[in-house]
DNA sequence: TGACATTTACGACAAACATCGTACGATCCT
DNA sequence: AGGATCGTACGATGTTTGTCGTAAATGTCA
């Protein structure tokens, strides 16, 4: 492929680091029960993308029992942060508010208390615009 | 790679979509222009990406003149909201107002007319809340 | 007309990704 | 003790992606 020498998780990867954020250090059979099984895909993939991923630094391991435990090395904010203004700055032409606005009116109506929480948000942020 | 049978644009594609997205039609040469000649990369790389891109459907093309005129197939708004909806079921759970949460407190705060705009969007949303 | 430039078409290629098979060591049962 | 099971390590593979080189067709201009 083309140059490019970004540490961004890849699609696969992003699964696994969302099992790991769920509940915490995993084993790579457990990775394996809860993404791979009923694709019908082999253990061996998941232990390799683990094993890619340790190499990477995307997630450490304690390899002091047999079954080795991997847990996350990014934090779900940060990657989360990484992703949004990757989509915002190729996607949206940089406009955040556009992403924003599109997201409230494509996608699933939030709940009151989410429309309450972005309210508040919004709020706090007009307030620090008026300088 | 894995099993991806997605026509979602890659990067490079998504990247010349934009352009075209921005200025309309546009030859193979004012791609290459645009996008590739700062990058040191070959105006035939430009060429194949749109070749391969109008095999895909991503983009039509006027081969009426020597120099042939490619325009997008694809909407900005509807590429926009599948990129969105990935993000938002691969990055934060499928839960959107988590994103916009998310974007607006870590992106560039908006100006106070993008500001007063979502909040009339959400209160639009919020009436229609109320049944 | 003939040299030169522009454009298309297409095959080749390296890197990244996800997948798998196999080898081999450790652990567990009976 | 010895076979079955579970784990890691690692090389091999097919696909996608972006990149380029080269050949052939088409246009321009002295």
């Amino acid at each position: 492929m083309g140059r490019h020498p970004s540490n961004k998780p890849t699609e696969a990867e992003l699964a696994i680091l969302q099992v790991l954020w769920m509940k915490g250090p995993c084993t790579v059979r457990e990775i394996f029960n809860t993404l791979y099984q009923a694709d019908d895909s082999s253990y061996t993939t998941a232990l390799k993308l683990l094993q890619i991923m340790h190499g990477k630094g995307l997630v450490e391991r304690d390899e002091s029992a047999r079954a080795h435990t991997y847990r996350a090395a990014v934090s779900q904010s940060s990657t989360q942060s990484r992703f949004l203004s990757d989509v915002v700055n190729r996607v949206f032409n940089g406009s955040s508010s556009q992403l924003v606005l599109q997201a409230l009116g494509t996608a699933p109506p939030t709940s009151s208390e989410e429309l309450a929480e972005i309210r508040a948000l919004l709020d706090r942020l007009e307030s620090e615009h008026k300088e």
